[in-house]
DNA sequence: GATGAATGAGTGTTCATTCAT
DNA sequence: CATGAATGAACACTCATTCAT
């Protein structure tokens, strides 16, 4: 009986990863939109109920999708942070590894940039609180640079400078990325990242 | 005779107007991916057709609709900046303007946020391309702070910086002000933006 | 007052033709499925609410175009058939005339075509019955094949046969020409309208 | 298994089958013009969707009714002439099939008549090209009277007379019972058949 | 575990017609 | 004499979802 439901779940799982792959390709190529269920299914070469059978409706699916993607970002930028020891190192880290993990994965973004503006739950939930468990979220907070500026700030390695804009500022520069890639696949995101790393350490830098 | 034409043209634009600030009313309300012709046409208080005799098909009416938020943009931030001498003053009033008008028109704001993620045209058209004219086009040239940062560092009001990354970075960091405010109504964008003024300014500073 | 009104006359009936003629053209460009009042004054020049102006509504305007339609093959078929004195004289010029007429008036061929296959009036009337005055239907008699042969073989000019089925074939044969011409434009309609007038001599002589 | 598949393929068959008999029946009930698949749906039964889930689209719809039309027609008469052994015995079953078949099928030839003048492909495809398999295009070329004039004169069964004109004439003087059927439900077609029949061995006989 | 059938709500669009001017 | 504005009905089509198998 154990056996059963347990080679049960793995197929079902694997399944269930062939779907969200599949989704996140197709929201990705012809945008969240224009994305539809038979759509998905039909890149898997499955019948549309099936993936209904896997996921219930849409708002699951979307929400598997989104823990997805979390997951696998986290697994690309939280350990190229907490191999450094200064706090300089963490920024240029958080940099660093977040360019590198856009340029390498356009598709994740290119979907995950789609469901961000493009996708309302049916129920009242926010976009923040989708895919999101409570071990995730905690986890997801190594990636808020702020937590990194504000470390540094208090051990003296960075001067005086307005914390919470500066995080917020940073994030943005950091994610115009994202649109620049999307628009300009030629995009040298690697030289930008060096340049951000370099405009940072001048804002960050103890005032003589 | 001419003053009758006037007055139908001017009936006309109206209407254009109406059905324009009520799109831009839904869309900001519900998202894009929601957004119909009947909801819009409901909202003006006319039958849907009355919609589409105006615009002829909901691409036209995106059209409008963008046109009529680039001229609103430019008109409101354009001015402040060419009315500073420095380069310095015209960067600060690029992002003071620019916040500030983030900080006054959110539901132009969210509507222009979902079309550009979301829209997509029928024909071949990319989304830089609606609503645009060969004047406009220029005229938003100004909006650019790459042309800002450039003539700062030849007359070496700046100091030496990489220009195209800064540019970009800052862009970044001004348009994150967007989703925070969509996401915080309470956020306080005028800080920021002072902030935001101090950062840039050690960035481009001549260092000694 | 007379002279005003006549004028008007006047000018109303330069428009009504100028309406019925752009609609024969419209409808034999792209079907009447797709015929529409607007294309139709788009194509005059005018507004879509002139051509109800001047019809009243879309039936009316399909009698017009009926009838305009049958003055232009009287006139050009009747003549030619009159003009002849013995019945086999009479039969050939009914043919000849007939599929010239045809082969010069591809348009309005098109459009009855369409119309006669695609049209149902509102109201409860037969298709014969469009665009019919009592006049017009006597001056039409003359068109039709049968009274030629029964009074051929009245005068014992033609041998016997089955004069209500070779009537019905006959037409058949002459208007099976509107089809071959649309399909091919290049069709030679004067040599098969030749060999017709070879065939019918051959069925309608005296056996000896 | 495979009575299960095959049990589903052959519901499926059915409910086709279902929807394009009914198309027929509103087509030729109403005209191609006023048919809508709404309304062929609500003669089925079922909900528009349904129609729409089974052929994808309009043109599909369309596509299988003219198939189905070819095959009864095809069915029905290809035997007939195949049976004759002289060519003067197939042009009279010709001619015979073809005026029973139309006499006893109205609803399929009003129907074949709407849809050949009323119906354009939204693909470029002509009309001949719908519903047409390369196997049923040969198929249909036993249909085409030219071959049995072609080869009637060759074995000098036949005299001298323009095939090609006289194919067409036959083909005319055929169809044109539809026409008249279709106006005049008591018409005697089986004695105009006859007639023709007759007709025509006049035009072909070996002139001494 | 997965599927095909079916549905109802919703979409953008076309159209003939009405009406005030 | 002619127009622009507006409308409601109809249209083909898409979609997420349900359900029996």
């Amino acid at each position: 009986m154990r056996s059963d439901s347990k080679k049960v779940t793995f197929t079902q799982a694997a399944r269930r990863a062939q779907i969200v792959t599949a989704a996140i390709e197709v929201i990705a190529e012809i945008g969240w939109a224009q994305t539809s269920i038979r759509k998905i299914a039909d890149r898997v070469g499955v019948a549309m109920s099936a993936v209904l059978y896997h996921f219930g409706n849409k708002d699951n699916l979307v929400d598997a999708i989104i823990e997805e993607m979390y997951r696998s970002a986290l697994a690309a930028v939280a350990p190229a942070i907490q191999a450094e020891n200064t706090s300089a190192g963490k920024l240029a880290a958080y940099i660093r590894a977040n360019i590198a993990y856009f340029d390498s994965h356009r598709t994740q973004l290119a979907a995950l940039a789609q469901l961000g503006a493009g996708y309302q739950p049916t129920d009242g939930r926010r976009f923040d609180e989708l895919g999101m468990t409570e071990e995730l979220r905690e986890e997801l907070a190594i990636l808020d640079p702020n937590s990194i500026l504000v470390a540094g700030q208090q051990d003296h390695e960075f001067g005086d400078f307005a914390v919470g804009s500066m995080s917020m500022a940073l994030r943005g520069a950091v994610n115009a990325v994202v649109e620049k890639i999307l628009r300009e696949p030629d995009f040298d995101a690697h030289a930008y990242g060096e340049d951000l790393v370099d405009i940072c350490s001048r804002v960050v830098a103890v005032q003589r």
